[in-house]
DNA sequence: TATATATTTAGATAGTTGTCTAAATATTTA
DNA sequence: TAAATATTTAGACAACTATCTAAATATATA
């Protein structure tokens, strides 16, 4: 994954507020999808793009499959920011 | 602006490149332009974009456009992602 | 095992975006 | 003031993306 496909990962006002809600606490697909106007496929789907942004994991638990963040990419992406003009 | 509008800007590739390139220093649209093989009016677009999200500024001289980065909305963004998890 | 629940995959479509060419604007120089 | 240089604006178009419906997959329960 490339830096601007992270980037892209965020650049969404529906997957931004998934962070958001995954911040709280971990959440199914289906509770993530009670906070928004848009069908199971369309959740689905920024879902999976976070996902490969390795912005969230995600676990099976019974027929619901949870969300959670992934720390370490948003750490990694704190570094990024904070040493963007250390290095020329 | 919003934060994923500015997630946004930064996602595309070559908006990525010309940050980078703006790091080392300033450069009029035309230098910029060197380092690509895109058209006058598809940079000016891409510099559009940055400047709308405040991550450049741009000044004058002579008959050449000068861009610069906007340090502080990377300051901004540096906390921002600092931040990230100390608030639920 | 059949049915219900939770989620994803597949395929279609409308809206957005990055690119181009042509034309316009701003500044400098002959 | 006319021509040259630097950049942006306008408009068209192809590629990408967010959304939808329908169907498929996986698990739990009657």
């Amino acid at each position: 994954m490339t830096l601007h496909s992270t980037f892209a990962a965020l650049a969404d006002p529906t997957r931004h507020k998934i962070l958001m809600l995954l911040k709280k606490k971990d959440m199914s697909a289906g509770e993530i999808g009670s906070h928004f106007d848009i069908t199971a496929p369309s959740l689905s789907h920024h879902l999976g793009i976070l996902k490969n942004a390795d912005l969230v994991k995600s676990r099976r638990n019974g027929q619901e499959i949870i969300y959670s963040l992934s720390i370490s990419t948003f750490e990694e992406l704190s570094d990024t920011m904070i040493n963007f003009f250390k290095t020329k």
